[in-house]
DNA sequence: CTGTTAGCGCTTTCAC
DNA sequence: GTGAAAGCGCTAACAG
């Protein structure tokens, strides 16, 4: 039925515990052997079995991604990030969706991990500061690196970019066009990121002197219609802003919505503004201004670091850093 | 180390294969020795070792969901469908992108298999009509559906919508609303879903006394890019189309901002249609007339069929259908 | 209803 | 450089 070690170790003239050198890239197998080996193996097309070399082994040649995000841009450009790391890797990815909320999420990881016997995991953010995920991981030893973690990027193996500063920065871009009164939509409560950007925000504003107004930043979730509903509540006030930043580009495209329906012209009478240059950036009317967020990039580097850990990597991206900091044994050795 | 079947089998007071018998859900265990089984794995967090179990049995509790679709608001829905029904039989899912045009196509599948042992598979458009796909699985004899393919849906067990229906619908809804001139955007040649929204068109039009003009349907690839690009060729028409009827939301998008662009007023001077029903359609300005397509529940049908196979079922979804087809042996008898 | 025995297809360990 | 033997953690096929 299947083809296994065997068939290929018999058409080679080998024993299969060469054969498994040979699979395994292993030194210490002469050229010639290699090379017949290879041959039978292109001649019967064959693959080793995962499960096999799991139980055997102490690889499952799969990682783990682990996330809990709702905006299928952002998840869309994760997975191709990780996934074409573990490609070049030939190693498989396994998507895990999760609720980080869940009083289970540990248990869920765990069992994952029993089951899957991965060799190291990726989480991204909010799972990357949950605390009960993070216990488990470490709990386990098994290694994990984590995308864009809200809290001490150093404590673990992560990557991340500066939200601080990029929130900063589109503010301070908001208030050379001569904004006074910029309006805020905050992000989920879930992610820590949504803080940072919210604090780069008013780190700006008190930079140039202007006061913050708790009225001016209103409460969001990351989706569309929480823009829709900080826009209404913003543009209802007797002083309305002149701008809204809001802290990603789903919420962003809610408030140019919102703006539309209410007769407003963006960006005559309202600037708007957005942060992670998602494609959703570039299909609203008019493309929002926002704040390129490299997610491709990270996964992949995140996904790099699992597999061949550097201390201490800096990667430029725009004006932003992407920052890799992690141990040193590297994957293959665990 | 890891805990295992003997380890629960020790607290439990019962032989490992009593373990593996609970584990499995077999009858013809007492239900006291299953409480106590039970009871051994909460007390030890066992998760047994699916590599054990797929190595051992003739199972290995994993399917592959095989894409080539770079939507990503789709490709979500599709995940996210079938992922649900994968979690309610205790099944993983692989995710597998893939090239449709790859000429490896068929070993890179064939591989996924031959490594992963997976139950059975699930093929998204356009993979659903690759002949080198389907004739690998076939050769294989494994259990494979399709949601939405194009071409001979009883052939194999498929999931799908009437595509020419809906795009017939949507164009006689425009023509009921007074238009005459109708711009088409075709979608990706390389999914046979565009061929059908085509024709469905065509046929509106006919239906209605309305000559098909060429002129007036433009190819386009389903994203936005080429939305816009098509939108740009009709409008430059000497006589333009009041309408225009994109294959779906990403290319409407592309036409909404095309229109925008120029000036001009949707809906008052030009109607914007698109096909899918993604969040999309609710994101971009004015909101698009859109034909649902329900992704979600074909993606979870799709996995219900794989896992429990039903040789004529009929789901209705809005006024389209969604009808599923298969042969009637259960995946688990495989 | 329950237990025993023999593998699944590989990698590991240790010979040669 | 290469091979033989043992066993990873389970399930299959039997026996009781």
């Amino acid at each position: 039925m299947r083809v296994t070690i065997k068939d290929v170790s018999r058409i080679a003239g080998v024993s299969i515990k060469t054969v498994s050198r040979v699979l395994n890239k292993e030194k210490y197998v002469s050229d010639e052997t290699r090379r017949k080996v290879e041959e039978a193996v292109a001649a019967l097309n064959f693959s080793p079995s995962l499960a096999a070399r799991t139980l055997a082994g102490s690889r499952s040649f799969q990682i783990a991604l682990i996330y809990d995000n709702h905006s299928p841009y952002y998840i869309h450009a994760v997975q191709e990030g990780v996934w074409n790391r573990c490609r070049e890797e030939g190693v498989r990815m396994l998507a895990q969706p999760v609720d980080v909320d869940s009083p289970t999420l540990a248990l869920e990881i765990g069992g994952l991990i029993d089951e899957t016997h991965v060799d190291g995991v990726i989480l991204s953010s909010p799972v990357t500061d949950a605390p009960a995920a993070l216990a488990e991981l470490e709990r386990r030893g098994i290694r994990f690196v984590r995308i864009s973690p809200g809290t001490n990027h150093a404590l673990t193996s992560s990557v991340f970019m500066d939200d601080v500063q990029a929130a900063d920065d589109m503010t301070t871009h908001l208030i050379n066009q001569g904004h006074r009164r910029i309006g805020f939509v905050i992000g989920h409560p879930n992610h820590m990121a949504s803080d940072q950007r919210h604090f780069g925000y008013r780190r700006a504003l008190d930079r140039a002197g202007i006061a913050y107004e708790p009225e001016l930043a209103r409460p969001g979730t990351f989706d569309f219609g929480s823009g829709m509903a900080a826009a209404e509540a913003l543009l209802k006030l007797t002083n309305k802003p002149t701008a809204i930043f809001a802290s990603n580009d789903d919420m962003a495209a809610g408030v140019l919505s919102y703006a539309h329906r209410v007769g407003l012209d963006v960006p005559q009478d309202l600037s708007v503004a957005g942060f992670d240059d998602t494609p959703l950036a570039q299909l609203v009317w008019p493309p929002l201004t926002t704040v390129r967020q490299p997610v491709l990039e990270l996964a992949y580097a995140a996904t790099n670091q699992l597999f061949c850990p550097d201390p201490a990597i800096v990667h430029q991206r725009l004006q932003h850093e992407v920052m890799v900091r992690g141990s040193t044994a590297p994957l293959r050795k665990s």
